[in-house]
DNA sequence: GCATAATATATGAAAATTCATGTAAATTCA
DNA sequence: TGAATTTACATGAATTTTCATATATTATGC
């Protein structure tokens, strides 16, 4: 079983250990996410309009990491399931917000909740203080790319 | 431009957090990756059998973060393409061993030499104590989370 | 106000990924 | 040992994603 062995590249490189750490704690989760019948970008979708909707489909993309593109097809698709609405921007045309419906809502509620539980777990072992660090940083580090890319 | 608000749930949910600091910070590094002809999958490879190669298709897969059905095609392409090789396991005939091909690693070469300048570009803005106590969390967290799938 | 540029989303074709399953080899254990 | 189980990888079909580009709208500069 190959583990992170910190003598080499890779398993020191900070973008990997990000990664690497998002998608660990993640991969506990996904079953749950995809016993609700959601692959991980539908959860993530619906996640970020559960805290607040009507975003624009590039917003949420930007929100969820992916492409605009690919959020335009799955907006469409998640549109047909009855999970999402899709409607206008009055004061620009180009634009097309994203809401959650009542159905939407009812899918990703207990996943909410879940979420919440699953990451209290994760984070027994750890004190206050270093959680409140970590995020910090987490944060710092988006908040620096995000103008670097801007 | 939306942007980290830390008073919803999604943007204080470290398991988000994780993952878009790795994508953000990852996303500038990106241009170089592309522009030496690689994907983002391509690279972790070929940066991950730099560390020692003779992996096998699915440790490989565990390290790269993709499913191993996408490793078996994506070898396979990379094989075609001359970067990877892929070798029989004397012990065990049905592991496919992957190595780097002299060609893969001069590929990789210089963009290993960019990921070390942009990660010290990248923490230059925190002390050494941040940088150390945020790796060893990230390690912490997967280790954790290793033991919870396995 | 009009031409030009920039922005936002959509779309079609190509490529990559995933899911379910197949095949073959190794391991278990009765 | 040998039947049953598990493990490792490969594969085909379906789905999803991406890339390049089209379309429509808004913003900018003259």
């Amino acid at each position: 079983m190959a583990v992170i062995n910190n003598s080499t590249f890779i398993d020191n490189y900070l973008s990997y250990l990000l990664s690497r750490a998002g998608h660990t704690v993640y991969r506990e989760f996904h079953a749950q996410v995809h016993l609700a019948g959601l692959s991980s970008l539908e959860w993530r979708v619906l996640a970020t309009l559960s805290d607040g909707d009507g975003l624009t489909v590039g917003e949420l993309a930007h929100e969820v990491l992916a492409e605009q593109s690919t959020l335009t097809k799955l907006v469409q698709r998640m549109e047909h399931a009855g999970w999402v609405q899709r409607g206008a921007d009055e004061s620009d045309a180009r634009r097309t917000l994203v809401f959650e419906t009542t159905q939407g809502r009812a899918v990703v509620s207990p996943l909410l909740k879940a979420a919440k539980k699953h990451e209290a777990k994760l984070l027994n072992s750890f004190s206050l203080a270093e959680i409140a660090a970590l995020k910090k940083v987490l944060r710092a580090l988006i908040a620096q790319g995000e103008e670097a890319t801007s």
